[in-house]
DNA sequence: TGTACATCAGTGAACGCGCGTTCACTGATGTAC
DNA sequence: TGTACATCAGTGAACGCGCGTTCACTGATGTAC
């Protein structure tokens, strides 16, 4: 039997965080941080309703560093997205490659991406703000991630821009339903078929519509 | 001056009901139906709260009202799309068009489509799946007119539907960025832009890829 | 046209409940000497 | 190592408030005769 170290002050303070915020992200999964009270969370945390104040000083300001965290957890995909960069292939094998790790990381934080997803239309105004902030600014690093592409060199900071948005959009719609296709693998294998499908359609039309400059 | 007929009994009812919906439109514009309270309603429209178990059961049952009403403003705009098949021009022609009705629509109809963005991710439960459920019929009706566009005769069910999809969340999230644009027309117009480049260089992507079935 | 009765949209009091927030507190952990 | 004091995560009572829902009601509109 190893020696039970007593806790530290401050470690027990991050678990018990911690536990606010995990009891958080479970709790909202099926309403909405507007209507997820400070309650709840004490309650299934085992704290007093008022011990919430010692980490928190609203429902909101959790809400902000949940934003934080999920987004910890996206950007971690987009570097293993990235990664692939040093190992270049051909833009069906970057398109393969990138969706299943789209789907590896939708599964592994299920909750952080939900509520990416739910909190960007439903969240306090604070919130929503916030995300869609980050997701700009995760549009913007597709665009130069897509800039270092061959085939994209002679394309304006515009075009980029448009691409980059129409898909960090599709991967959010395809992130939504594989977070509602939970426990159904089958379906999550379409979802995922399909949206591998998807952005093979988008990067050929980018490239033939950029090779016609038509307007 | 006018006779001023006195209301009949039908004609009062039906006004409150449509005063309910407006109000709870409005009420829940800015955080989501699970937030909006019975009270709040019943006090925006001016009865007493009790007063609104006469036209509803529960604010859950308004909500399923209100994706009828909002999926009646979609289905608007999609039959005025379908209108131009009767006149076909080019697909940069109907692109134009598509986007130009789907910006008029969603601006004479914001509440609605803001209704439908808001709570198809945040909504109850029952809410959520209803939006779902006609999203989904949505697609599918797309689907079948993108069949009976030139070029897409050879074309598999699962391929339109795959299009189809991907159009559908371009067009959701371009609706969600013009909701979220409101009373900046500048904005608004860059948006707009920006979604018929999208959808030029997904049709254009489409056909391409249809004509080389690699897989 | 007049009367007697039915319907029903909206009223108003009352209920028990969960909410966020205040405040003074406890007692274990941490620190200074 | 031992003592005296400071810190602070978590406690527990209390508050006023808005909530959904019940119930018996009112009085104008509608209907049958």
């Amino acid at each position: 039997m190893s020696e039970t170290r007593p806790e530290s002050r401050l470690e027990r303070k991050q678990r018990t965080r911690r536990a606010i915020l995990d009891a958080a992200l479970e709790l909202c999964e099926d309403s909405s941080l507007v209507a997820l009270s400070l309650r709840q969370v004490a309650g299934r945390v085992g704290i007093v309703p008022t011990g919430f104040y010692r980490h928190f000083e609203s429902i909101e300001s959790l809400g902000m560093a949940l934003v934080d965290e999920s987004f910890a957890s996206l950007r971690a995909m987009l570097r293993d997205v990235r990664r692939m960069d040093s190992e270049p292939g051909s833009y069906a094998g970057i398109v393969d490659r990138s969706v299943e790790i789209l789907v590896e990381h939708v599964a592994r934080q299920r909750a952080h991406f939900a509520f990416i997803a739910r909190e960007r239309t439903a969240g306090p105004p604070a919130v929503r703000d916030a995300i869609r902030h980050e997701i700009d600014l995760c549009e913007r690093e597709l665009a130069t991630d897509l800039a270092r592409l061959p085939g994209t060199d002679a394309w304006s900071g515009e075009d980029l821009r448009i691409l980059s948005n129409l898909i960090v959009h599709a991967m959010v719609s395809t992130a939504e339903a594989l977070i509602a296709a939970a426990d159904r693998p089958a379906l999550a294998q379409q979802i995922a078929d399909t949206a591998r499908t998807q952005l093979r359609m988008v990067i050929i039309g980018a490239l033939q519509w950029r090779s016609r400059p038509s307007t």
